[in-house]
DNA sequence: GTCTATATTCAGATAGAC
DNA sequence: GTCTATCTGAATATAGAC
């Protein structure tokens, strides 16, 4: 099978000029004459815009998600079942994201519309496509930090987590303001010194101290 | 003048949509109906719908940026030229927004949209309208982080103010959807205990190690 | 400053032949 | 599965009377 088929035209085409232009200033009419494809071919394998962009997501974050876990499994694994490092931690939940690479179509910059979306947009719907991509490694890394910093309630690490998804999606997006310019090699260094940043903040984060702590105090 | 004039009106049923509904999702005859105005008005007043947003978001950004820098000014004040401690520039940075009150419209849905939009959309455009917007205060807080900072370069300095306002983004966002089943009063205790978890969690990253001290061991 | 009416463009979605 | 042709509605924006 040499041939990309209808359906991945759509979905490369699609990918980039939401990355490019955002999710809903992209039209289908557009997709459809960057692809190259017949205009009925959206409806036909996607059934809708919404059905396109889930599809659009789903393909990126699924590698993404499935290395996340990986990484994590590799720290678990190396903790011998003593104290998890919050930073090994961190490092496995946001490496794969900064990481992922831009490819033909630029998986950065769908990550950085979806995180955007999980801001902008509160709708019930939204929130059932955002379980059904990430749900399961949320609650993974749920149970992590838990073991990770012993003594955190587990309702503190629920709104810690949000904020590093919060945190890593504005560097994620600062970042792809400032890459215009650069190869790939000074791409591939940029990630690795995002990652940097984002973990030594983001495990400042969960080691600060909370709000229990001092009402007790 | 107890007469709301027709550019009110306008502004503060574009502010409620928008908070409800998104920036791209709203349309201006949405806006038109609901302000009760007349078809053209908008076009008018603000000669497009980019004038209407930037109208609405500059309406709610001038007050909370003179908070933040009158917060700024009171620190600064105590330190009597000493150290600033991190937590209090951190506050004064962030408690404006989140104690934004949601008024007639809906001031924090506002601004939940608007730093979404800063995640998702890159344009040249938008981003110098983001800096009209806030790029006094952004200096301002960035001259004070390095005074409570002292010894973290500059660069690292501007890296985790996008990590503070990601941060703060989403746990605004996250905030808006446990809302709905609160009273006012019951809003405004979840405004100071997401305050405090936020200021915890930034603090502590902003006290992070940096990659340069890695870099040197 | 405000009105009605409308120009113009473009969106998402479908029908039905092949 | 893919094509052409088109429906239906909605978007932003403007012209020109009052």
């Amino acid at each position: 099978m040499e041939e990309r088929t209808t359906k991945d035209k759509i979905m490369d085409a699609a990918e980039r000029l939401f990355a490019e232009h955002g999710l809903a200033a992209t039209s289908l009419r557009a997709v459809i004459k960057s692809a190259g494809v017949n205009t009925a071919a959206v409806h036909y394998h996607f059934g809708s815009k919404e059905g396109l962009v889930e599809a659009v997501l789903v393909r990126r974050a699924t590698p993404v998600n499935k290395e996340r876990l990986r990484l994590l499994d590799e720290v678990e694994a190396k903790s011998e079942g003593g104290s998890l490092p919050p930073e090994a931690v961190v490092e496995a939940f946001v490496a794969p994201v900064v990481r992922a690479k831009a490819g033909s179509g630029g998986g950065r910059g769908v990550f950085r519309q979806l995180l955007g979306r999980a801001i902008t947009e509160a709708d019930p719907e939204h929130r059932e496509m955002m379980h059904r991509i990430f749900g399961e490694v949320l609650e993974r890394f749920t149970a992590a930090f838990a073991r990770a910093l012993p003594g955190l309630p587990v309702e503190e690490i629920y709104w810690r987590m949000h904020f590093m998804v919060g945190a890593m999606a504005l560097g994620i997006a600062v970042r792809s303001i400032h890459l215009e310019s650069k190869d790939e090699r000074g791409d591939r260094l940029d990630s690795e010194l995002l990652l940097r940043r984002l973990v030594d903040f983001l495990s400042g984060g969960l080691r600060g101290g909370t709000v229990a702590e001092k009402e007790n105090a």
